[in-house]
DNA sequence: AGGCGTCTGTGCGCTAGACCACATATATGA
DNA sequence: TCATATATGTGGTCTAGCGCACAGACGCCT
């Protein structure tokens, strides 16, 4: 991670650019743009956190990983969140890992800082609680997915949540990595992926996937990715 | 649901206890005691909610049905939790729904009480976003072993977290809602059931199971039991 | 140009669990 | 005591996805 300076372009993360003026003016000063490498951690399992972090255009993975060094993904935030909700939520530290799973910006601020306008409990406290709500939402439609779905599916589900959260329509994302996060075999992915590129969805060659028909991916997608997006939609909209 | 009266004996919900004297004694007049039935539906799936309910031995399961009618649980809330989070997190409704597993007793509270004194930002707001972080690592965890554990060691999980929550050793649940429940096939339950039994682990006879040996189940059950409940007692412990 | 490391493609055997079709057992109420 | 609905047991077939073992294929570095 390399910081960059204080933000002075219009605000990228959809949570900063809903704060009211005045809001927005106090923080703004605790606020440092930096810059995530990909495959960055976060944070990881148990860990303490100093800063909070609100994604501009990277990707930020929320993932478990067993014992036996299986793992799987809860969630993702993008310029929709913010990651380090344990800040606020009152635990310091989370039972889980955070890796970048695109690299990019975000905008850092201070634990203490976070912590004192949120007790405040405005539109600040309002906001960073909508979204909780709205992981929480994603993190249950990814264990209802996960139990009932094909690897396909859920393929699909994970692109498009990408692919929202992102400018470009090519991700940076290997087979093997993309295999970690939904919990499955690389040789599944690849399987998956194959028959994706072969109607026409995607295209991909060596860890670049180009997203060419966003149309036939909604096509082949569960329910569970329009629960989650028309939840963000309603609490972050 | 049936209204029983205002409660007098001493709380048996732990979020309730935890609370300072003052704040409980501005609560007390708001709380009425209720009575759940087994397979009562609390609330729907994006239905409005007039209450939040503080299960004291009742367990209330979350729940996530899809169009074509399977479903999965995504937690469940039991005397160490509350029911209805979505009226204080901001989001009004949420997107599953809530079913009684094992019927008893619950307090419930206005929702314009709990968003009012929610707002105060004191013990009472602090202990409701640490329950709500301790639930997301539930359904974290849930998601991770949907995707990678067996049907019997998720049933181990299930029986021993419904065990945690509940005052007796006998719970009343057949292995056709335990289905609905582990989102698989009843059959899948009832063979995994039979082994457990043939273990010594529980017995059961149409609909009611005996914790016989907990220790057993310990030692079947995937890590996941294990990190839900660490997380759950340091969280409100 | 050559070599090595990292991705991706494929095939094969195996298993858990789904789907289907009944058989049996227990409770409840007429 | 009998009828009926509900709960549980079991067996057979089928498939998705795992584990394993390689075989290309492409990218980068020297």
């Amino acid at each position: 991670m390399t910081v960059i300076a204080r933000p002075n372009e219009p605000v990228e993360n959809r949570l900063l650019a809903a704060l009211p003026e005045d809001e927005y003016a106090r923080l703004l000063p605790s606020l440092q743009q930096v810059s995530f490498s990909l495959g960055e951690v976060v944070y990881e399992f148990g860990g303490h956190l100093d800063y909070v972090f609100f994604p501009t255009n990277s990707i930020v993975s929320l993932l478990y990983t067993m014992e036996n060094g299986a793992s799987a993904e809860m969630g993702l935030t993008g310029n929709d969140g913010v990651v380090g909700i344990a800040l606020f939520m009152g635990g310091g530290t989370m039972p889980n890992r955070a890796v970048v799973q695109s690299a990019g910006g975000a905008l850092r601020m201070k634990a203490k800082v976070l912590q004192d306008e949120f007790a405040r409990g405005g539109k600040f406290q309002y906001l960073l609680l909508r979204y909780t709500q709205a992981l929480i939402t994603q993190i249950s439609q990814t264990a209802v997915c996960n139990r009932l779905h094909s690897v396909e599916q859920q393929l699909c589900r994970w692109l498009l949540l990408s692919h929202d959260r992102v400018k470009a329509d090519e991700l940076i994302m290997t087979q093997e990595l993309i295999a970690d996060m939904l919990g499955v075999r690389r040789e599944g992915v690849t399987v998956a992926a194959g028959r994706l590129q072969d109607s026409g969805a995607i295209g991909y060659v060596r860890g670049h996937i180009k997203i060419l028909d966003r149309q036939k991916l909604e096509d082949t997608v569960c329910e569970c990715y329009r629960v989650v997006k028309d939840e963000f939609d309603r609490l972050l909209g």
